[in-house]
DNA sequence: GATTAGCAATCATATATGAAGAGTGCTAAA
DNA sequence: TTTAGCACTCTTCATATATGATTGCTAATC
């Protein structure tokens, strides 16, 4: 009988069913699931004793978790990852939500970074977790063009046209007069000299060189990149949607879970960093104790990096509780992720 | 004697600070306060019976309330409300704090509106509440010049300068090709027609006029004015600060609280119209009932508008529990106030 | 050998009970 | 007018008890 053959994975074929079901089951109720209550499972004929012995069986693997002697079992890390990683269905999403998304997505927007606001508070309607995201790094984009503008003697509005179609501007003030042809030189030196390189390169060397060099003015080079380094270094705008949403799940009954989770929203570093970390995959997915941050070990976090026609518009990510509906999730994001691409702008 | 007058408020001296030393208490310790905890108070040398009768007169006529029969006594709405107007001292700010806040709105900034962004967080910190903030209302603003620049083949960037030293800037793309000469007459026709005119008159009007009258393309009129009238309406920058600070606080240990708090925080239109709503005053206090939205009858909202060298600037907001402490609140928010009329850009 | 019925054991939850303590209101005395 | 004194009320805390859900294990059955 091929029936209970073992997989590679350890795992037979009823004892990922069980997993599975007890997972899923766990992620609509928030209650532990007892033996008896997956009898009525379509995909597992038999009684509530064999079930009682195959989560004793994964329990003991580590995929299962008691809350106290006699309760029924919720899923443990390792069950969610496993779920996450062998079980998961990745499609699914409902015709309507597809049209929801489609719908939200054809907006028109002047500047790209719309796009992604747009995109997050989508998924946060439609996932009902909390959505966080932010803008790209603009470090490595590459300039195409600078520009000058004198707005007033004192005042002048630097603008940064990127390679990819994003633009930066801002203000820079003087303690002496610029006139508009200083302007014109400042706009043909940075152009002759940035044009095409990344916007990382508007530094401190830069700014030697070009007071040494160029027998620059140290009154005029020095704000000017002071400034723009300061804007494309600090001024990645974090979005957030649906905080409240939270507030909904079982979970959020103890005030501490509330409190903590409200901690965190709250703080934009630690925000920042959740979205910067690494990303070996397209989606990213971190359970519990996998996140890096001591404050995030009770909370699942999946996201992913989104491009708009090819390029790298910033990442977008959720953070709930780890009993969360990774299959929904993961099917929005993908869903997202396919749309934006295919975008033009 | 004079000692127990009655005042045309219709509370003698004894009652006055009996009923301050009630709200004061309460401030502090978030309990009921009986009439035996007051015997302590220098200004009260009477036995707690003697107390006890003002408490009870002083709840007849509406000041105080009980949590039940046996509790002791908490400011009822009408109390607080008595105490902000005749009672309160609106110099409860200490010398660290005085150098703090200084500190803070010495940074050098680059444009105004950041300066609302540190008065806001330097609020939140001081006073450990919640604080709110919305940019100043544009609409109102004088053009002073309006620049339009070539970004791209399809993209101009329009930047308005007003009299407040304001800058906004927004990108307009289009369905055609706008030439550099074509910039050049855009520019002379809208300072020619906007210059020393409010921002609000970019309308439909406008448009209508410019096209119409001026024979331009409604392919290139229409994008700028709607462009430019979507950001000056809709681009009210919200900033918030220290939305965890309220869970610090005793009465958010009810999670209806703490959820009803987090949904109010998440409104962003609720919070804009907060800021928004009658001024009578310099500073503006809200106690439970007397918030004109549903949802913000058991919190207490202080809120003022700032000004930089004379210059409307915005509205800063505290939201807190009824149990807030006016005092603290409004000496800071005086003392900003002060600070920021002061400082020059 | 796999499955299942049956049952004792365990623990959470809900409810009832009682004691302790904080605070008031009222009365009569100072 | 003020205060001492005391009965009364209500909250809070601890303890006890009943109820019910669920498991683990054993022995019987397929």
């Amino acid at each position: 009988m091929l029936k209970n053959k073992k997989t590679n994975e350890g795992l037979d074929d009823r004892k990922k069913k069980v997993l599975q079901a007890i997972v899923e089951e766990y992620i609509n109720t928030a209650e532990p699931v007892s033996s008896n209550s997956l009898t009525s499972n379509e995909e597992l004929k038999y009684s509530s004793a064999t079930i009682r012995n195959e989560m004793a069986n994964l329990e003991k693997s580590g995929y299962l978790e008691k809350t106290h002697t006699s309760s029924g079992r919720i899923p443990s890390e390792k069950g969610y990852r496993y779920y996450v990683d062998e079980l998961l269905k990745d499609d699914n999403i409902s015709l309507e939500e597809i049209k929801y998304i489609s719908d939200k997505l054809e907006t028109k927007v002047n500047e790209i970074e719309d796009l992604t606001k747009i995109a997050t508070t989508t998924i946060s309607e439609i996932t009902h977790y909390t959505t966080l995201a932010i803008g790209p790094s603009t470090q490595s984009l590459l300039i195409e063009e600078i520009k000058f503008v004198l707005l007033g003697p004192r005042m002048l509005m630097a603008i940064i046209l990127t390679n990819t179609g994003m633009v930066k501007e801002t203000i820079i003030k003087f303690d002496e007069d610029i006139t508009e042809k200083q302007t014109e030189t400042i706009n043909y030196m940075f152009n002759q000299k940035l044009k095409g390189q990344p916007l990382e390169i508007i530094d401190v060397p830069l700014e030697e060189y070009l007071i040494k060099e160029m027998k620059y003015s140290v009154k005029v080079i020095k704000p000017i990149i002071e400034q723009i380094k300061k804007v494309i270094t600090e001024d990645r705008k974090l979005y957030l949607e649906g905080t409240n949403k939270a507030f909904d799940l079982p979970e959020f009954n103890s005030l501490a879970v509330a409190k903590n989770f409200v901690n965190i929203i709250d703080e934009k570093d630690l925000m920042t960093d959740i979205l910067n970390s690494g990303f070996a995959k397209d989606i990213n997915v971190y359970i519990g104790d996998e996140n890096e941050k001591e404050e995030l070990k009770d909370f699942s976090i999946i996201t992913f990096k989104h491009k708009v026609g090819g390029k790298d518009m910033g990442t977008i990510g959720i953070i709930g509780p780890k009993r969360m509906d990774y299959s929904k999730v993961i099917s929005v994001m993908k869903y997202i992720n396919k749309k934006l691409k295919d975008k033009g702008i």
